[in-house]
DNA sequence: CCCTGTACCTACTCACGAGTAGGCTACGGG
DNA sequence: CCCGTAGCCTACTCGTGAGTAGGTACAGGG
């Protein structure tokens, strides 16, 4: 090897924590932007600043690490929806925070969101199967929303057998007008969640007869 | 090489139409299952009983087949909607008529709905937009439908600049129940395609007090 | 029976990208 | 000053799969 090359050797030495966080946000940007299969750890590597045996030193082959992704993704989704609602308030408020508390996330975080809903659901490794685990974690929630709703207002017991449904149409509901809004950046997190909300609420013949559902508690703007 | 080997020289020859036919169908059958990227030729040669050059002189390189299987499927299903809608009936009867024949398509066609859906719409490349185009067109369609009940019904201007955002989140939950129906089959078309309509026309708000949503023409059932 | 064209095949090339071997450099302890 | 170790790199191997070269079998016209 060429040794009397004149290298920079100005690498900046840095501890583990540090460099396996800007490993993670380069692969999620690059994941973001190409998806999994035509997103090289080369390019990854690059963005990150490294090279790319730190990466497989690190954060080990390229599912390990596309799984890592979506882990951290993920959570933090999860919990900005969580930290947004309080299991005190009625179903509808309930609802009301934790749609607005999803396009907040998804307005901040475009490449998470991308890389979340783009790439990990279709994928057919053992990432769907993780994502999808969340994906039916939420639709979970939202059906347990749903039939507290209906039964302390006594909805009756077949109608109550398809709000599974009814929760995973609401969920890609929310997936398909965040990606719409996505290309409609100048329409506010809040109005885009006040539609969905009034859509799903009060559905679209209450809409046209001027019906809409407002929060309870005023809100300012 | 072995020129004295015994083979079955049983090759039946057809016409180009039906080995094109052939191959379009496997492609769509390989794509369905595991994905652009994760799809071979070979495999799909394989399925299709042809060797890989016979793709490449009927239908060309991976993209355009994959671009061809997308148009095909495509178009069969706005054909399967199309033909579902009458442009006479009012805008709910004309929601119903194109969710029943969308849920039917969906249920017949599993596969194409796959690879539409899931593998068309996460591949970055000139499918996405060729996909995405057809995508417009049905929120578009949608859109049209909410604008004329709102306006003939005298909804406000402010409120009908969301119809495109709710043609997109009904479009997308459409899709997603869709997904859901599939883990699901057990669920007859036309009970799935009701739940999604009983949501979006009527809310949720109305579900849980009992007030649904009903064709107004009687059904047999 | 030869000639031409079309359907069809086997068996290859070659680029690309995942993953690795092995070495260099900074720094702290003896 | 020497050594161990941990951060970091260059420069490779090698499998896989897209795409192709060039050939074989069958059909029909002369």
């Amino acid at each position: 090897m060429s040794v009397d090359e004149r290298r920079p050797t100005k690498v900046k030495r840095l501890p583990r924590e540090v460099r396996e966080r800007q490993i993670l946000d380069a692969a999620v940007r690059v994941f973001s932007e190409h998806g999994y299969h035509n997103a090289s750890m080369d390019e990854i590597s690059d963005v990150a600043g490294v090279s790319k045996p730190m990466i497989y030193a690190y954060l080990g082959h390229k599912e390990d690490l596309f799984a890592a992704c979506i882990r951290r993704e993920a959570s933090m989704l999860i919990e900005a929806i969580a930290a947004g609602v309080e299991a005190e308030l009625p179903p509808d408020m309930q609802l009301w925070h934790g749609l607005r508390a999803f396009f907040r996330f998804v307005g901040a975080q475009k490449e998470s969101w991308r890389v979340l809903h783009r790439q990990a659901t279709s994928q057919g490794g053992p990432f769907s199967e993780e994502l999808l685990a969340m994906r039916d974690r939420a639709i979970a929630l939202v059906d347990a929303l749903l039939v507290r709703s209906a039964t302390s207002r006594g909805m009756d017991e077949a109608a109550t057998k398809s709000t599974e449904a009814l929760a995973a149409a609401l969920v890609g509901a929310s997936e398909s007008l965040a990606d719409w809004w996505l290309d409609h950046p100048e329409v506010p997190d809040k109005v885009v969640a006040g539609w969905l909300m009034n859509l799903v609420w009060m559905g679209f013949g209450d809409l046209v007869d001027g019906h809409v559902w407002t929060p309870a508690t005023p809100t300012a703007g």
